[in-house]
DNA sequence: GCTTGACCTAAAGTCAGGTTTAGGTGATAT
DNA sequence: ATATCACCTAAACCTGACTTTAGGTCAAGC
């Protein structure tokens, strides 16, 4: 068992941010001694998990919702997975959403080091769409797939 | 020359969003005609650049500062390349996270089909971290890795 | 007996990136 | 001549995830 003080420290986050996560329902299960949190393994995991969920970019009200199917036991496994396939589906589209971002900025890199060896965008802007290099013509088609 | 309702349109933007990001001085050179502001192609130019940076993350007084750089003509092409370069940076770190952070998701999905099979998380748990397949293995030693 | 330190609460404040509201101007249509 | 429409402004409001503030309890040390 573990005061609040002790968990920011093992942490490393503000005891303000537990407070918070506390007051959002974030440990469902967690007891107080005569109105002093005390933490114990179960917060300790159920903080693993919330940092888990929330580098995945899930909001505290879907962590809460998690945080509830855990309380309810076995029954409720597949619902658990079914927030997990989600936020997986959700992060290949982000992950794919950013790597045509990663091209626009190749882009704009070589664009740049185009202009500045030339002093002007004048050469490098006439050569979109259809002049650019083969590598380069791929990274601004990509940019501009949506 | 356009109206913002017409801008609007064009872009699928909120008339406020245009409002908003003019007054954060996100289109330096705009004119007005008696109090109502005209688009030109400088600003449609604006405006694509505008999406662009912020799907890549850039912040809106970054954008700024971009803007601020192309008003000021060829002698800032290297601060603009710089800008391009660090976001680019920033992003190949953000999508190396996001693919640790998919480990994680997978690692969890496997676990809870897994734990759905079982009726409890008995089996499962006992196996981590050594006793896992050496695929999900993988992903749980790359979702714990930071 | 009083100060210090660790805990507690409710409520207000912060930040980004907008959106909404309330009130005003000027051209066109009926 | 009056209603409507597209534009304008300043300022208030919104959301999410915290953080800060102001005030209160309680045990230990001097």
């Amino acid at each position: 068992m573990y005061t609040i003080g002790q968990i920011s420290e093992m942490f490393g986050l503000p005891i303000s941010t537990l407070r918070y996560y506390d007051k959002q329902g974030l440990f469902p299960k967690m007891k107080r001694v005569s109105g002093i949190r005390k933490f114990s393994d179960d917060e300790i995991e159920a903080l693993r998990v919330i940092e888990c969920l929330k580098k995945s970019g899930l909001e505290i009200k879907d962590i809460k919702q998690f945080m509830d199917l855990c309380v309810k036991g076995a029954s409720t496994y597949p619902a658990r997975k079914a927030i997990f396939e989600k936020q997986r589906e959700n992060l290949l589209a982000e992950i794919a959403r950013l790597n045509n971002v990663l091209d626009m900025l190749n882009f704009k890199c070589w664009y740049y080091e185009q202009a500045i060896c030339d002093g002007s965008e004048d050469r490098v802007q006439s050569m979109i769409p259809d002049k650019l290099p083969r590598d380069i013509k791929i990274a601004y088609e990509n940019a501009h797939r949506d």
